[in-house]
DNA sequence: TTATATGCAAACTTTTTGCACGCCC
DNA sequence: GGGCGTGCAAAAAGTTTGCATATAA
């Protein structure tokens, strides 16, 4: 899905549209990557130079996109809060505790565990992002053989 | 396993145990729960209104224990930074975007991922604590029938 | 005794809010 | 035209840092 096909979406909701908004879905539209709030404004910048957009405004962007279930955010812990467009494939994160290494993995790997979660719970998971924290296959390695 | 337990297990590293490491270590061995900063500063002034512990030390102390990986720190969204002991039976929570109901689940759910991430990206997850989004059972019906 | 932890105060970062102005519909 | 969105500046919240003092081992 493109941004202009998430902009009229959101017009047949009756929400309004401004430059502002515009760029900001331009900017979470334009990679599949999760961005942090500063990626966004250097993306504005980098895109529109002529119009750039307050921190304030970004913040209440992306607050409304959230509410409206087309954006999600996550903590990413020592990277920080990111976020991106529900619409992209989604795809989720391995942290390394250790060496700070992201591993990008599927969403497939995620179907059993909201399969699960619908059926005991009636709980209809919105695994948009997940950050999952451990050791990488060097790092534990490494730990098995203390110095 | 207990407090006096896990401060053994910290001296056994050679680590130092002072009184404020102690308070915050008993604040988070007092309950199950996840707590947050200010949940801690609250114990503890509880416990011992005689020794209060400044902020700063609580951010110190809760750094060393996840450094010596034992305590977990989950970002809950609108209820802000938890952290909880490691020992504890884990568990998890599902939070409803809708309501802010907060769901406790078993660790026994996320077995299978675990596994699925070791076999597949030699990956060894500390899924300590998840905090997963989505709809509880009430509010994604509410939504299939809109007002 | 000596290295390490603590408390205070201040700095810093991130996010939120009030209000006057401006723009979308 | 009127309601809603925006930017600015300031405030609030959350977290980190430098340094002198206190404490565990």
């Amino acid at each position: 899905m493109n941004t202009t096909t998430i902009i009229e979406q959101i017009r047949a909701k009756g929400e309004r549209i401004t430059l502002p908004r515009r760029l900001v879905i331009d900017a979470l539209g334009y990679t599949h990557e999760h961005l942090a709030i500063s990626d966004i404004q250097r993306h504005i910048q980098a895109q529109s130079p002529g119009h750039p957009v307050s921190d304030t405004t970004i913040y209440r962007v992306l607050q409304w996109l959230k509410d409206l279930g087309l954006v999600s955010q996550t903590d990413m812990g020592q990277i920080g809060i990111v976020y991106a467009l529900m619409s992209h494939p989604h795809h989720h994160h391995l942290i390394c505790l250790t060496c700070g290494t992201t591993i990008t993995i599927e969403d497939a790997l995620f179907i059993p565990l909201r399969d699960q979660l619908r059926r005991d719970y009636n709980f209809e998971a919105r695994v948009d992002h997940m950050a999952i924290y451990g050791q990488c296959a060097g790092c534990s390695q490494d730990q098995s053989h203390p110095a």
